[in-house]
DNA sequence: CGCCTATACTTGATTAAATCAAGCGCTCTA
DNA sequence: TAGAGCGCTTGATTTAATCAAGTATAGGCG
């Protein structure tokens, strides 16, 4: 099974200049990748390290198939590294590398924004889910 | 027509003490809306001031039925004001508000994080869109 | 010992979302 | 006056996410 992830757009997104190219290219890089449905959420649970597999689907209330597909596709980043300590009562644990922890700060910043400029637009996400 | 922004998942991701469950909750408000496709590309794109519809579909590569979509919801989020100045010849701009623009420092932290973290990870995107 | 639960997945069916294709009212340019 | 462009909307199609179920096996329990 191998995950692929094509780009989100075309290059031009606000700089017209060639020489920008790769600026806009870099962040059309990362923002693709980033958008990706739950990635965001993997990583920030992953900050608080090495996890299995289905803490994180607990986590995150996302079903297998997908956070399947997500660890995969993160792998294939090189965002976390997938660890098999034991292959027959399937043990594994997730791990951030350097790029994935280099995301903190960016994770962070996106969530005191959201403190800052999101709070009117509740979402309900927060008390209860878990009885 | 309105557009409903789902939370992306439960709470407890990382941190299961109560106190921080505002913290997490803020991650996933923001995380929630940053990660619906094209919204980090419409703001990124905005960055460079005010622009009309159809500029956007083109810069981004966008159907217009998803765009239409994209900016109800950015605007309802209040991250962007929408300024009708001719009803009749349709002519229309959209304008990130203070909420957006602070936004900016993210949207190129990522560009910087994925020049340093992303540099194999192709994706083909600057180059050939347009003949 | 045999029963039960848990892990890390995969496979196939269903549902939700994004994209494509086309069109509308209107005005400005050629 | 014919054609192109603007800012959308509607309906059909493609693509992606989710649900439901199953698999092999280790370890705890009575």
């Amino acid at each position: 099974m191998s995950e692929e992830l094509e780009p989100i757009s075309n290059p031009e997104l606000g700089s017209h200049d060639p020489s920008q190219c790769d600026l806009a290219a870099d962040f059309i890089r990362g923002a693709s990748l980033l958008q990706e449905k739950w990635v965001m959420m993997i990583v920030y649970s992953l900050l608080a390290g090495p996890t299995g597999f289905s803490e994180l689907v607990r986590r995150g209330n996302v079903n297998t198939t997908t956070m399947t597909q997500r660890l995969n596709l993160l792998e294939a980043a090189g965002l976390l590294v997938k660890t098999v300590h034991s292959t027959m009562p399937p043990r594994t644990s997730y791990e951030l590398t350097e790029s994935g922890r280099a995301l903190k700060p960016i994770l962070e910043a996106i969530a005191s924004w959201s403190s800052e400029h999101l709070k009117d637009v509740n979402l309900g996400a927060c008390p209860p889910t878990e009885p």
